[in-house]
DNA sequence: ATACTATATTGGACGAAGTCTAAGTCAAGA
DNA sequence: TCTTGACTTAGACTTCGTCCAATATAGTAT
């Protein structure tokens, strides 16, 4: 963690509280928070954090590559601090949880010449979507429904 | 696309003119419209439709399995009419334009059992990343840059 | 053809996520 | 210590999407 700290002085960063709260945030945990859950968690060792800040440095931090930038359906954003080890998602449809996995193939090789259509294709972004065991437990007490949720508002 | 409608009617759908028109704007084009697109051709042809219905037919296509959800960055949700054939999705990063690829392999299978964590993994979205010919061009013209582009905001 | 009713549509309020701006603050170098 | 440009802040604003109550209508029964 001083070893990302030390790494953005070098390039510059002028260190500030602030940035420094947000770099342990995202030290602690292995979890991919959103810039919400990055705040919150912020707020309770420097209380006067603005919301902003965290999305600028965010920002930053993805921009200089020390972290990822995941996103997976319509909601917010998440920040992978694990940037510096390749790997893919698992993601849950009931809840959004997401987990690091990694995969035994390059997916790029699964795709042949005669489909990149001239492209330099540089990175494939794998994303696997099931149901944690949490809310498929869940699931199994609410009944049997088809588990695809909310096919039709009620109106 | 009177296949489709068809397919519509004889799951119980109500056939209203505002589902019509949006069927027709989604089997026109291969493009991948965000909901805001389509709301602006179906408007062409039938100016009263509102941006909740417009919503709500998409939500019904896409809980149908007639039609795709795609999300490749945070910004608006993209659909896609071609859900009858599985395919994934290269993006260029330059440009934005989205093709649709077939692959070789189930990604599926590349996910070893010691890496599911109890998950019932029903799905696997890859997304390739690269440069269309075009945008390749332009930067071999404009020089050799890292193209990244935007590392910090100009305040 | 008419009436009926569940279903669909509408506009607008609302909410979440994120960006932008102008004014104030402060880390780091001179 | 002083200076200054980079950083932070609050809050307005934008975008994307959802929800609601009131209204309209497709399809069916009569």
């Amino acid at each position: 963690m001083d070893d990302l700290l030390q790494r953005l002085r070098d390039r510059g960063w002028r260190l500030t509280a602030q940035r420094r709260v947000i770099a342990e945030v995202l030290d602690g945990e292995h979890i991919h928070f959103t810039a919400d859950e990055v705040h919150a968690r912020a707020v309770e060792r420097l209380p006067e954090i603005s919301r902003a800040s965290v999305y600028n440095t965010l920002g930053e931090l993805v921009a200089l590559g020390e972290i990822t930038e995941v996103t997976t359906d319509g909601r917010a954003k998440r920040y992978d601090p694990n940037a510096h080890h390749p790997h893919q998602h698992l993601v849950c449809s009931g809840c959004g949880t997401m987990r690091d996995v990694q995969i035994t193939e390059d997916p790029i090789r699964a795709l042949p010449e005669g489909e990149r259509f001239g492209f330099t294709v540089s990175n494939a972004v794998v994303t696997y979507y099931g149901r944690c065991p949490d809310c498929a437990a869940a699931e199994a007490v609410a009944g049997g429904g088809t588990g695809s949720g909310q096919a039709r508002r009620t109106a």
